[in-house]
DNA sequence: AACTATTCATAAAC
DNA sequence: TGTTTATGAATAGTT
């Protein structure tokens, strides 16, 4: 607009961009409402910065009333929809807790009250399958543990390296004025580290 | 404006209303998606004119994803709104539900030595043991059905040789007036019941 | 819908 | 962040 014709595309420079973001943003804003208001019209506006803070105006009461009137203009069928498979969702979430209770006052039963309390098969086969999830639940947090501290030791080693390959930079510029023994005896020349084969 | 300043309120001429719903309209749409592009920003501009016809802008992708992070953004709101959508009772029988699972899972973890929270892979290393043990029992558990089972059925088989005996001993009694035909045609002699395979 | 006179929005600079 | 300023953009009213 002002001082030379602007292209629409991303603006760079961030600085300019975050300037920008705020006046255009602002103006956005007063034209929603402006329209809003001449033309009787109700407006909703939704604006992500690009660090996903939230930005928003709705004219008519909240935001709520908007994306529900949305939503039915775009799908009339889709809230029914979504009810009803909230309801079924519902409804199958208190069977599953149910289930999970009973298993739960099973095995309960069983470490306090010994072999009283799970009187059939089917319940010691329900217990055992569970039980075995678990296992393989704790299983997967632990490799995703192990995986961690494997990142952390790599990421650490890439560091290291860095700061290697600096001071012997280091080492060899010294050396054109004293001499090239290493600075610290026993250590492997040039310094490294290996990764140790992680156990468990 | 053009041609004199426009007061901010609703244009009574339905025609001029109409005419700068459309110009305007346009225009937000078309700066919506500037600032869009010019900030890396993700927009979305809901109009409903006053006939209540939808004019929607969605800069990333589409509504509905932008629907979904505002509802994060406003996080609480989206979850009230969902449990109020539950029945009163569905709403209360979860709850309760879930209580009567924590407290469950709540004695699970201080019986395997408060690993309940299962941090740190100490605590996980603790918990699988524990939970192997268990499976162990489990097993042991279902043996001893099994072979609770097994006793059972040779009990019975005892129980029949004995049964079975005593009739051969009256069938001889009875040969010696009448004669050595076996009761029931078709069964092998002495009467036998072998025990069933068991299977899981 | 196209035109035009104005006001508005805003990029750049401070 | 706010103010100023020069200029392009938007648009109210007209045709």
């Amino acid at each position: 607009m002002a001082r030379g014709k602007v292209k629409i595309k991303r603006i760079e420079n961030s600085v300019h961009r975050q300037v920008s973001f705020c006046k255009r943003r602002a103006g956005l804003l007063k034209k929603a409402k402006e329209l809003s208001v001449l033309c009787d019209a109700d407006i909703g506006v939704l604006i992500f910065s690009p660090h996903g803070k939230l930005f928003e105006l709705a004219t008519a009461g909240n935001m709520q009333v908007l994306i529900e009137r949305y939503m039915k203009s775009t799908r009339g069928a889709q809230i029914e929809e979504d009810e009803a498979r909230l309801t079924l969702a519902s409804q199958e979430e208190i069977t599953s807790l149910r289930q999970e209770i009973q298993l739960l006052q099973k095995g309960f039963g069983y470490i306090y009250g010994g072999a009283g309390d799970c009187t059939t098969m089917d319940e010691l086969q329900a217990l055992e399958k569970q039980l075995e999830i678990w296992i393989y639940h704790i299983r997967s947090m632990k490799m995703q543990r192990i995986f961690q501290e494997i990142q952390l030791l790599k990421n650490k080693e890439g560091m290291l390296n860095v700061a290697n390959k600096y001071l012997q930079g280091k080492m060899l510029e010294q050396n054109g004025i004293f001499e090239t023994t290493p600075v610290i005896a026993g250590f492997p020349y040039p310094l490294t580290i290996t990764n140790e084969t992680f156990k468990i």
